[in-house]
DNA sequence: CTGTTAGCGCTTTCAT
DNA sequence: ATGAAAGCGCTAACAG
């Protein structure tokens, strides 16, 4: 029996009053239970029931405490980029068990590469922010910032104050670039954007230094460290920078550097996404992976299982729940997580 | 230059004592600043930046305005299934759409399967509530119920008070299902899970009006139809229900569909990604798609067009945007979405 | 354009 | 075990 759609919102001194308690008593039945007599606990209920009160107000509860009891997970200018890239997928994963686990509720913001995404962060009601790696000049790090609550930023920008958690990708795109490039004469790399534009373009002899989102920088960085070590140029390595992560692109682009006079016998991709595209497009151009084109990947995906992809293990999802843990302020701010080489069958032995 | 990590949260009124104006004008330079003079809007902005100030706190403000500008989703027992399945995805990227275009939060609620997932509900500071499809039996439907805030369910159940966005999912089931069983003598079904427990088993003769998930339902239903209509009783079409929406299980689930003396040959799943898996199994066992068994899916992912699958095509993307938009009082509650055959080449002419 | 008043609904003191 | 007072930080409503 419900008492129909009432007029008003219903409130805890109503309910106290029908129950003939003060509020306080009201409010103890449902915070603190077990400080309630069992009779008065019921008559607020009851009283509650009858009146169709919904339970204590969030917002007014969130006010008084000071806390809201939420996180908030900012994904990059494009939302909707975060439910379609499966590696941010994991990410989230990880986010949600922590919060699942704390009762806490995972407020997604809507960043659109807007002007007032920076807006959308300082109005969002949460208790601290996990941060999805961006540029270094992406406004919404700065808000943030500003905002000065608890704040983790996945894979970079380290910035002043916030917490950072990821792998050494330097050190990790070093070595699978020494798998991926053992033996080649014309290594090319498959690179995720170099900044917020996100031009998608072949070129070669690119400055690391230059590119403004960091994972992506530290990964060319180690990827040039790795053909050196090789003994090639970096100046000589082709580096197809593809606007998305995405197979679709990666195979379009691999198709187009495999119809240069010299293609490349050796590609390292960022993703298994990016590096499942390499591999068709070397197939479908009727050569072999790896006899004619070896192939890495990062993130031991499952297709990179599939493919057989030499590849960076990392679980996004771990370094989810890091960053959530340190957002809600239960572990120091900064991790370095942990990262390995899966050498599977796309490379040369 | 900034104030330090000031001792407690700065206030509007700190600030609006410091810029020497009054709290509403203030208030105003942030919420409506084009009736603040520009000097009164500066001194302002110059004191909250002396003073550190973040802006307008988010709860005290939700509880002045009545009103949180966020969106809360439910996304069913296991939240970080919702990031693993690729259709949930979709749905949460039209979610996600409508609210980054107002200006709202995305709150993922952290729902668990156990007791306390109501509370979830309940404790939401959300001004509705999207509820991806669930079983009749979900105790997560009455505690939105509860809260009397506008709230749309996808795909079913339908609830009285709540809206409802989906397809006819018998209509769809029996016009795939018409193309899967077309000239078949052994159909199979390979189904979603028929309750909350989500048992994995190889059955017959199940009654469709037994299962407690609505999708789940109304699609055996349809596919009892279209096995009535290509002249096959339902007890003799062998239904094999899968935990999860996962390649990989409907893959072993079909395998052992096909050891059978009197094997299937043809099967209609619910998803793309379980036909997947159906279709790699049907090859593994050295098979032929749709010679020796057709197979249909669900939703028309890519990986429907990359294997040649007939499907249902529907959008659950649009169908997440109207959920959302229903949610925050734009549309009317119920709405049927458009769904529409897609035949390809796993089934026969 | 600016200010005063009132109070959103709740829970933290601190009594009793 | 229960209650009274106070106020979290802000903005709607209405002056001036």
């Amino acid at each position: 029996m419900e008492s129909s759609a009432d007029s008003k919102r219903v409130t805890l001194a109503q309910v106290a009053e029908l129950a003939g308690v003060s509020v306080m008593t009201a409010s103890y039945a449902y915070n603190r239970p077990e400080r309630v007599s069992d009779r008065a606990r019921s008559k607020v209920l009851d009283a509650a029931e009858r009146l169709g009160y919904a339970g204590p107000d969030p917002s007014a509860r969130s006010l008084r405490r000071g806390s809201t009891r939420t996180l908030g997970v900012v994904m990059g200018e494009h939302l909707s980029y975060a439910f379609e890239d499966p590696e941010a997928a994991s990410f989230l994963a990880g986010i949600a068990d922590v919060c699942a686990d704390r009762g806490y509720g995972m407020t997604i913001l809507p960043i659109t590469g807007a002007a007032d995404d920076g807006r959308r962060v300082t109005e969002a009601a949460v208790d601290g922010f996990v941060v999805w790696t961006t540029s270094d000049d992406d406004p919404v790090l700065s808000a943030v910032r500003a905002v000065k609550r608890p704040a983790v930023v996945h894979g970079g920008p380290e910035v002043a104050g916030l917490g950072l958690v990821g792998i050494d990708n330097r050190a990790a795109a070093r070595a699978v670039g020494a798998l991926a490039f053992a033996g080649a004469e014309r290594p090319a790399v498959v690179s995720f954007p170099l900044s917020r534009d996100r031009i998608s373009t072949i070129t070669t002899g690119i400055d690391p230094a230059d590119v403004l989102f960091p994972v992506t920088r530290e990964r060319l960085e180690g990827y040039r460290l790795a053909a050196e070590d090789a003994g090639i140029a970096w100046r000589d390595v082709t580096v197809a920078v593809c606007a998305r992560n995405d197979t679709a692109e990666a195979e379009r682009l691999t198709a187009a550097l495999l119809t240069a006079p010299e293609p490349p016998d050796a590609i390292a991709a960022m993703s298994d996404q990016q590096a499942a595209g390499v591999v068709h497009a070397v197939r479908a151009a009727g050569r072999a992976v790896p006899g004619d084109v070896a192939v890495t990947g990062w993130d031991d995906a499952a297709v990179a299982e599939q493919l057989g992809l030499t590849t960076v293990a990392q679980s996004l999802r771990d370094q989810g729940a890091a960053c959530a843990r340190a957002a809600l302020g239960e572990t120091p701010d900064a991790h370095a997580a942990e990262w390995s080489l899966v050498p599977r069958t796309s490379t040369r032995p």
